[in-house]
RNA sequence: GGGCGCUUAGCUCAGCUGGAAGAGCAUCUCGUUUACACCGAGAGGGUCGGGAGUUCGAACCUCUCAGCGCCCACCA
C-alpha cells in the first residue's frame, strides 16, 4: 500500500543506498554492448555542491540513465580534483586561525595537513552528488592526486618535455603576490576601476632644461624604466629618438627609442618602458635589447633596486610623487578609468613579474585540437561554442604550468650540480641518466614547483580510465561519449583536455561536448557568496525532494541560455510528483496491478487504445528530444503526458468503466492502466529516478529493476479509435466551456443534442456513457434539423453542432453576446483565409498540402458561421 | 577595441529545418464527484523591441536602429 502522501524524504536516500550497494551503477563488462561513457567534471575535493553542480550533474545523470535503459554498457566515471590553489588557500586559512603559516610547518608537514583536510572534508561533495541521485560508478572513484593519476601526469610530462613541448623560460608572467606564485592568463580577472593618470617629465641628458613628458598610471615603476619610447611617426617627438634622458630620483641615463607601441594619440605620446613589469614594455624591451630591471620582491614590495625598498607599491607611489614634486618634475594628476588585473582566487592585484617558469607549447598542441573540432571528431552542442573555442585556440599563448605552491603534482624535473635538467618519471631513472651524463654519482635536486591543477584535469578523460595501462575500461570507453559542462571552463578545461588527449591518445577525449549556462538567482543575477544570494541545493532537496530539483533543472535547460532559479517552479515540480503519486494510488485502489495477464495489443476499448497511442507519442517525443540534447523539451513531453493526458483525461475516462459493472472492460482497463503507469515510470525515470523507483517497487512484485528496464518501443494501435477519443474529448470540452460561459449551475443535469456527420453520431452512440459522465449530461442524442427548437443554445465541436435546451435558465442577452463574439472571430479568420486563397501566387507556389489545409479551414469556418448565424436568428426574439 | 548572445502574455521562459502564437506561475469565475486542494473545470491576457527588405507566407532569413547581457584583449 502506498502512503497517502508523497513524501520524498521517506525513501530517496534508502533507494540510493540500495542502488549503490547492489552495484547497479557498475557497467556489466561481460556483455558485448555498445559503450556509453561520461567522465564527471571533477569537483574540488574539498568543495560543496552548488546549484551549478546540481544542473551539470542532473543533465549527466539523465543521459546516463537514459542510455543505460537503451541497453548500452554505461559508465559514469566519478572523481574529484585536488584544486591546487583553492585547496591550499583553504588549508592556509585554517592554519592562520592557529596563528601559523605554511612556512612555520614546512613543506612536508603542510602537505600532510592538506591530506588531513582532504580526508576530513573530501567526502562531502560526493555524498551530496549521491543525494541528487547521480548514478556514478563510485567503485571507480578517482582523485587527481591518486598514485595512478599522478603516474599519468609524470608520464605525459616527460613525454611532452622530451618532445620539446614543455620548456623552461625566464619570462614575464602573471604573478600573484599573495600566493607568491605564477598563475596562468586565465586565472587573472580584469576589473574596471577609476585610477589616476600621473603626468611628469624626465630631463634630457644633453640639455637638462628640456624635458620629455611622460604619462603613467604607475609612477613607482619608474625605477624599472630602461627607456622611453616615442613613435617614429610622431612629428612632435620623433626628433628625440636616439637621445637620452635622465631618470629622476635615481639619476640613471636611459635612451629614447622609436617604437610603434607609443601611440601619438595616447597620453603624452611618450611612454616610459619598464620591460620587467609590463607585458607591452617587455616586447618593446626585446625589440630594442633593453636591460630588464626587476624592482619587486615576490610579495610585491619594492626591492633594493629602488630607493624605496620594502615599501608596498602604494606607499612607494606616494613617495615617488613626493620626490618628483620636490624636483619640480610633476605636472598633473587626472582621474583615469582603467582595468586592473586581480587574481581570481587570491583577489589581490596581479603583477607582471620576471621569473623562471615552465611552459607548455600550447600553440603547437592547439593545431590538432583545432583540427579535431573542425573535422567534426568532437562536436560542440550547441554548435555556437565552436566559435568561442576556435577564437581562443587561434590566439592561444604558451601555457604557464608551473606554480610556486606546495599542494599539487611536483614536477618530475631534477637538476644536476651545474643545473643540467633531467626529466624522468622517477628519481631513480633521473639518477641513472645523471650517472650516465656526468660519468659519476652526483647529488640531484628536485624542482620544487608544482603543476597547474588544470594540467592533471587535462588528462582526466583517459587517466581515470586507467591510462597509461591499456586497461579494459580504457579500451571500452575511450573516447568517451559526451562531456557535459558549463561554458566558463571551455578554456580552462575543455580546450586543455582536447590538447592533451590529441597529443597523447591521438583521439578526442569525448565525441560531443554539451555546454550549458549558469544557474542564476530568481532575478537573473549571478549567484555569489558575497552577494548572499546563493541557494544551497541541499536545502532545496530537503524541502522539495531531489526529483523536484532535478526536474526543474531538466525542464529549464534550453540550449545556450542561463537558468534563473525559481522556487515556485521547483514547488510546481514537487506538485507534479505528488500528482503522479496520487495517480499511482488511483491505480492501486482500482487493483490495476492485480489484473490477469493481459496482452496490451489485444486492448479493445477505444480509450485504452487511445492512451496506448498517446504513450507511444510521448515516448517518441522524449527519445527524440533526448537524442538531440533538448532537455527542456523532453521533460515537458513527459510532464504533459503524465498530467495533461494520463491524469486529466485517461483516469477520468476510466472512472465510468471502473464504477460500472462490465467485468471484461474493467479487467482490460486495469491492465492497460497499469501498463501506462509502468510506461510513465520508465520514461520519467531518467528525470525523476527516486519517485519512479519507489512506485515501481511498491505497486507490484517485479522481475526487473526499473533502473535496468529497457527503453520502450511502440505498440501498434488503430488510428481511427484514437481519433474517436480525441473527438470525444473536444466534445466534452466544448460542453464544459458552454456551461461555464452560460454560468449554468454545476449541479444542473443537462440534455444535449447533436447534429453532425455519420461518424460523429456513431461516436456519440459508442461513447455515450463516457461523454455523459465527463460532460455531466443527463442525455445525449442525435437531433434532426426540424427538431431544433428556439430555446436551445448551441456550440460547435469541430464539424458537429451541440444543442442544449435551456427552458428559462439562460440569460439570452449573454448568449447573444457570446455568439456575436464568436461570429466576430470567425469573420476575422475568414478574412485571413480569403486573403490567402485569393492570392494567386499562394495557390500556385505554396505546397498543395498547405493550400488544402487552408481550404479546409475556410469551409469549416463558413459552416460554423452559418450555424452561429442560425442560432442568433433563433433566439433573436428572446 | 575584437567576438558572441538576448529582447515573445503581468512574471520566468519554450517555440528544432519559415506554413493558423505556447507552457509554468500569477490573475478572474465556478467547483456535483474519496486518486490528488501540492486538486478539478472554465476564462481573460501577446501588431513576438522599432523600422526596412526577401518570400505566396516571417517570432523564425537579410539589413538597420534601440536597449540589455556575456566572453576575450587593453595598467601610458
Amino acid at each position: 500500500m502506498l502512503e497517502k502522501n508523497y513524501n520524498p524524504k521517506d525513501f530517496e536516500e534508502n533507494i540510493y543506498a540500495k542502488w549503490e550497494n547492489n552495484g547497479d551503477f557498475i557497467p556489466d563488462m561481460r556483455e558485448d554492448k555498445e559503450a556509453f561513457a561520461i567522465v564527471i567534471p571533477p569537483p574540488n575535493v574539498t568543495g560543496v555542491l552548488h546549484m551549478g553542480h546540481a544542473l551539470d550533474n542532473t543533465l549527466q545523470d539523465i543521459l546516463i540513465r537514459y542510455n543505460r535503459m537503451l541497453g548500452k554498457k554505461v559508465l559514469w566515471q566519478p572523481g574529484t580534483d585536488h584544486a591546487g590553489i583553492a585547496t591550499q588557500m583553504v588549508v592556509e586559512r585554517n592554519l592562520a586561525q592557529e596563528g601559523l603559516t605554511r612556512h612555520d610547518l614546512g613543506r612536508e608537514k603542510f602537505i600532510d595537513r592538506v591530506w588531513e583536510w582532504k580526508k576530513y572534508s573530501g567526502g562531502t561533495i560526493c555524498k551530496q552528488l549521491r543525494r541528487l541521485g547521480a548514478s556514478c560508478d563510485w567503485s571507480r572513484e578517482r582523485f587527481t592526486m591518486d598514485e595512478g593519476l599522478s603516474h599519468a601526469v609524470r608520464k605525459i610530462f616527460v613525454s611532452l618535455y622530451k618532445d620539446g613541448l614543455i620548456y623552461k623560460a625566464k619570462k614575464l608572467v602573471n604573478w600573484d603576490p599573495k600566493l607568491e606564485t605564477a598563475v596562468s592568463d586565465l586565472e587573472v580577472v580584469q576589473k574596471e576601476t577609476v585610477g589616476k593618470m600621473y603626468y611628469y617629465k624626465y630631463p634630457l641628458e644633453d640639455n637638462p632644461n628640456e624635458f620629455i613628458h611622460i604619462a603613467t598610471t604607475r609612477p613607482e615603476t619608474m625605477f624599472g624604466d630602461t627607456a622611453v619610447a616615442v613613435s617614429k611617426e610622431n612629428p612632435r617627438l620623433a626628433h628625440l629618438i636616439g637621445k637620452n634622458c635622465i631618470l629622476p630620483i635615481v639619476n640613471r641615463v636611459i635612451p629614447i627609442v622609436g617604437d610603434e607601441h607609443a601611440d601619438p594619440e595616447k597620453g603624452t605620446g611618450a611612454v616610459k618602458i619598464t620591460p620587467a613589469h609590463d607585458f607591452n614594455d617587455f616586447e618593446v624591451g626585446k625589440r630594442h635589447n633593453l636591460p630588464m630591471i626587476n624592482i619587486l620582491n615576490p610579495d610585491a614590495t619594492l626591492n633594493e633596486n629602488t630607493p624605496f625598498a620594502g615599501m608596498t607599491t602604494q606607499e612607494a607611489r606616494v613617495k615617488t610623487i613626493e620626490k618628483l614634486t620636490e624636483l619640480g618634475l610633476m605636472e598633473k594628476i587626472e582621474d583615469h578609468p582603467m582595468v586592473i588585473p586581480y587574481g581570481d582566487r587570491s583577489g589581490v592585484v596581479i603583477e607582471p613579474y620576471m621569473t623562471d617558469q615552465w611552459f607548455v607549447d600550447a600553440p603547437k598542441l592547439a593545431v590538432e585540437a583545432r583540427r579535431a573540432v573542425k573535422d567534426g571528431e568532437m562536436q560542440f552542442i550547441p554548435a555556437v561554442y565552436e566559435k568561442t573555442y576556435f577564437e581562443w585556440m587561434n590566439n592561444i599563448q604558451p601555457w604557464c604550468i608551473s606554480r610556486q605552491l606546495w599542494w599539487g603534482h611536483q614536477m618530475p624535473i631534477w637538476y644536476g650540480p651545474d643545473k643540467h635538467i633531467f626529466c624522468e618519471e622517477t628519481e631513480e631513472q633521473a639518477q641513472i641518466e645523471a650517472d650516465k651524463y656526468y660519468g659519476h654519482r652526483v647529488e640531484l635536486v628536485r624542482e620544487t614547483d608544482v603543476l597547474d591543477t588544470w594540467f592533471s584535469s587535462g588528462l582526466w578523460a583517459f587517466s581515470t580510465l586507467g591510462w597509461p595501462d591499456n586497461d579494459k575500461y580504457l579500451q571500452t570507453f575511450y573516447p568517451t561519449s559526451v562531456l557535459v559542462t558549463a561554458f566558463d571552463i571551455i578554456f580552462f578545461w575543455v580546450a586543455r583536455m582536447m590538447m592533451m588527449s590529441m597529443y597523447m591518445m591521438k583521439k578526442v577525449p569525448f565525441k560531443k561536448c554539451y555546454i550549458h549556462g549558469l544557474v542564476r538567482d530568481e532575478q537573473g543575477r549571478k549567484m555569489s557568496k558575497s552577494k548572499g544570494n546563493t541557494v544551497d541545493p541541499m536545502e532545496t532537496i530537503e524541502k522539495y525532494g531531489a526529483d523536484a530539483l532535478r526536474f526543474f533543472m531538466a525542464s529549464s535547460e534550453t540550449q545556450g541560455r542561463d537558468i534563473n532559479l525559481s522556487d515556485s517552479r521547483i514547488q510546481g515540480y514537487r506538485n507534479f510528483a505528488t500528482k503522479l503519486w496520487n495517480a499511482a494510488r488511483f491505480c492501486e485502489m482500482n487493483k490495476c496491478y492485480e489484473a490477469e495477464n493481459f496482452n496490451i495489443s489485444d486492448a479493445k476499448l477505444e480509450i485504452n487504445k487511445w492512451i496506448i497511442a498517446k504513450a507511444n507519442e510521448a515516448t517518441q517525443a522524449v527519445s527524440e528530444s533526448l537524442n538531440s540534447y533538448r532537455f527542456s523539451e523532453s521533460a515537458n513531453a513527459v510532464y504533459q503526458f503524465v498530467w495533461g493526458t494520463f491524469c486529466d483525461w485517461y483516469i477520468e475516462l476510466t472512472k465510468p468503466i471502473f464504477y460500472g459493472d462490465n467485468a471484461a472492460d474493467i479487467e482490460e482497463t486495469r491492465a492497460v492502466a497499469a501498463w501506462v503507469l509502468d510506461r510513465i515510470l520508465v520514461i520519467l525515470h531518467p528525470f525523476m529516478p527516486f519517485i519512479t523507483t519507489e512506485l515501481w517497487n511498491n505497486l507490484t512484485k517485479r522481475s526487473h529493476k526499473l533502473i535496468n528496464m529497457t527503453w520502450p518501443t511502440d505498440i501498434k494501435v488503430d488510428a481511427q479509435d484514437t481519433q474517436e477519443i480525441d473527438w470525444a474529448i473536444d466534445f466534452i470540452s466544448a460542453v464544459r466551456s458552454l456551461r461555464a460561459a452560460m454560468n449554468l449551475p454545476a449541479g444542473a443535469k443537462l440534455h444535449a443534442y447533436v447534429k453532425g456527420n455519420v461518424q460523429d453520431l456513431q461516436t456519440i452512440a459508442r461513447q455515450n456513457k463516457l461523454i455523459c459522465t465527463l460532460a455531466r449530461l443527463e442525455e445525449l442524442a442525435p437531433l434532426a434539423d426540424k427538431e431544433v427548437s428556439k430555446d436551445m443554445v448551441q456550440t460547435v465541436c469541430r464539424e458537429a453542432t451541440i444543442l442544449i435546451p435551456l427552458k428559462g435558465v439562460v440569460d439570452f442577452a449573454a448568449e447573444r453576446e457570446r455568439l456575436n463574439k464568436e461570429l466576430e472571430t470567425l469573420n476575422k479568420n475568414l478574412e485571413g483565409y480569403a486573403r490567402k486563397l485569393n492570392n494567386e501566387s499562394f495557390v500556385a507556389k505554396a505546397p498543395a498540402k498547405v493550400v488544402e489545409e487552408e481550404k479546409r479551414r475556410q469551409s469549416e469556418a463558413l459552416e460554423n458561421k452559418a450555424k452561429v448565424e442560425e442560432a442568433l436568428a433563433r433566439i433573436a426574439n428572446f
